[in-house]
DNA sequence: CGGAGCGATTTTGTATACAATAGAAGTGCA
DNA sequence: TGCACTTCTATTGTATACAAAATCGCTCCG
């Protein structure tokens, strides 16, 4: 699954993303550059090239100081970036009802069957629904061309509470997500852009409220 | 101006901005980490550093094969930046308006005046329009408090082919933009959120069609 | 000619040593 | 005790040497 003829600097940087975003680092915890070194096995070089990755995707935040912390959002900043990714992610729809064509439509029907055959197991199996959640919107986006979304979109994705949080979801729940797709990919086969908009903000704000009622409140 | 204690990065990412956004690198020219470390005076470990920033404002792009270029922008993917921009922009002086102070208010009415005096030289100054521009939009976003919005901005302003059109706009072109701000300090002093977007919104598309106007068409 | 292969050159990637700086922990004095 | 000052330690910043990879240009064969 993994390249072993991988850069160093790629290896750091799936490493320690998947360290944070598993919740294996605690929020607001001191990570250094030589502890991160030993987690990913390169040394320091590209370590610090990895991070300044994960620091544009704001999973880690530097002190005054330049010193490195695990990232910890407050409720107030993971409600911003839902609110941005609903803005950016219609955009994307958008522009993406417009260049869509019938193989891409084909693909999207294909990883929304997936997505569903992992809510339907019994218990539903997340890491699989997270997984095909996350290569369908990846495909609307590519399907979008539009090369400064795309460097903007990781920014906004991937927050490790809200990947946790989707463990406590229902069946009902998970299910909304496939009917939400089956409408969007309704919308990108008549082309119509607004639709394609419309369904992707409801989308979006729509999984923001099944994360705000089912996350538990953090201690200050 | 310049700190002389500034770290080694810091001058490295503020030389190649400078040198990029001055029009001295021709869009899709290659660049060296040693030719910017020349550049800069500095090593090309810190160069690689303030490359790793310059390439998430997308001033330049890495080929398939790592090597780096000046970015050079097709017409439509600046249509796409000023169109996320206005987006963005709008949300941010939303924002702005529920959170300003009479403070921060009183140096927007300054840094708008700065900006008038800039339009009226004759010619007028753009440099210091620019500058003062800069500010005032800054100072919009700092007053929104979205740390991720801070983050995500960058990318989207100081197109070099933008600031270098901006040299023959008409006065009253520039000054619309003088027109503009009052407006958005209006809607800030009304702490009127959709008043504040619209205008904002209106504010960069104008922009862009004055941009649209006013820059000559590139060859293929 | 053309283009396949190969060697030389350019360019990026990585490790490591050392420098600079921030933070922590004492130490001594009022 | 309180608190300035001063080591000492932890951590990040920078330069440099070398490794790996990509590109260029040459030669040779068809």
């Amino acid at each position: 699954m993994i390249d072993p003829m991988m850069p160093a600097s790629e290896t750091a940087y799936q490493k320690i993303r998947t360290f944070i975003l598993q919740g294996q680092a605690i929020p607001g915890m001191q990570l250094t550059e030589e502890k991160l070194s030993e987690i990913s096995g390169v040394s320091r070089t590209p370590v610090r090239d990895a991070v300044r990755r994960l620091e544009n995707e704001m999973l880690v935040v530097r002190s005054a100081s330049k010193r490195l912390f695990v990232a910890d959002w407050s409720e107030g900043e993971v409600d911003e970036m839902f609110t941005l990714r609903a803005m950016l992610e219609a955009h994307a729809a958008a522009r993406a009802a417009r260049r869509i064509n019938d193989e891409t439509l084909e693909l999207l029907r294909n990883i929304n069957t997936e997505l569903k055959d992992a809510v339907n197991q019994s218990p539903p199996d997340i890491t699989s629904f997270l997984e095909a959640n996350r290569r369908f919107h990846d495909l609307i986006l590519e399907c979008a061309q539009s090369p400064r979304l795309s460097k903007l979109m990781p920014a906004l994705v991937e927050q490790p509470v809200v990947r946790q949080t989707a463990h406590q979801y229902t069946k009902i729940q998970l299910n909304q997500s496939a009917v939400d797709h089956d409408e969007l990919i309704a919308a990108f086969t008549a082309k119509d852009e607004d639709w394609a908009k419309s369904v992707m903000t409801s989308h979006i704000r729509r999984a923001f409220h099944s994360f705000s009622m089912t996350a538990v409140s953090k201690p200050q």
